[in-house]
DNA sequence: ATGACTGCAAACTCTTTGCACAACA
DNA sequence: TGTTGTGCAAAGAGTTTGCAGTCAT
């Protein structure tokens, strides 16, 4: 727990979600959080792990898969599947729609408000407890459209 | 290709579709779109290789993955990634909202109009060409929610 | 001091690929 | 007859697990 004296702000939040259920301040969950938070949204498991290999060596990589699906539980991540690749860990938490290229995997944000409340109403009346709802619209990225005029 | 011919209707959109674009109607595909369309929706590649082995013993599972595959570029069948678990093939085809548990990975419909046309057409002023949209709603479905009083 | 957390290696699940044979058109 | 499609086996990507040792509290 050294050199992590950086970064107040974006660390804040983490450490009292950590405290607050009794789980353990390491360094690894610090950095991971912050390669979340800093860098580009929507990486993979695998492409944090790259970034933390910089700020914190020796890091492994299941300690970034336990860690992102730790974020996930206390509400500081959220799970990305396009079914293409690898799941992305998206730390933009309020709910927006993404657009899944299904050519060559590319996701954006999509910003817009989800009008999900009529579904998630009906999930709900249907004994579901929903969490969040998440949009994704699949289709053709501009370039791959542009490429393969099909 | 003997003993196929039952089930007139179910079969006719895909001959239609594989003629049209000059494939071959083999028995390996009538038999997986039908185990599709004729069983529970929301199957795994694994789930629907199960039910062709009754039907049409010694098909491989590859095979199942590609046809499926097939069916989904087909427009016959739609891909729907929960993230947990195999993906699943759902040969229901109006847009519609998936309930996902994210305790037991259950997957449920959700009969409710998408209200998504707002998000597709943003995607598609950035250059986007959406396919289709598609809205899960994650949570706890009615008997985990119940078991985990957390 | 003690129990939660990590690193390592290995296993595991799901899915795809390469190649020889089979069968639709 | 000429490919397209299939089966088999093997490989591959992504993720999880078990266990011994480490470190936050």
């Amino acid at each position: 727990m050294a050199a992590l004296a950086e970064h107040p702000t974006v660390d804040e939040e983490l450490v009292a979600r950590l405290r607050a259920r009794g789980l353990r301040v390491t360094s690894q969950r610090v950095v991971i959080h912050r390669a979340l938070r800093t860098h580009a949204q929507h990486l993979s498991a695998e492409q944090v792990f790259e970034h933390v290999a910089v700020s914190l060596p020796g890091t492994s990589l299941p300690t970034v898969y336990a860690t992102l699906e730790l974020l996930v539980e206390l509400g500081l991540a959220r799970r990305v599947s396009t079914g293409a690749g690898p799941t992305l860990f998206d730390s933009r938490l309020e709910p927006h729609a993404h657009a899944v290229c299904s050519e060559c995997g590319a996701l954006a944000d999509i910003d817009e408000p989800l009008r999900a409340e009529a579904a998630v109403r009906r999930a709900r009346a249907a004994g579901f407890r929903p969490d969040h709802a998440q949009l994704v619209i699949w289709g053709r990225c501009a370039k791959c459209a542009e490429n393969q005029r099909s």
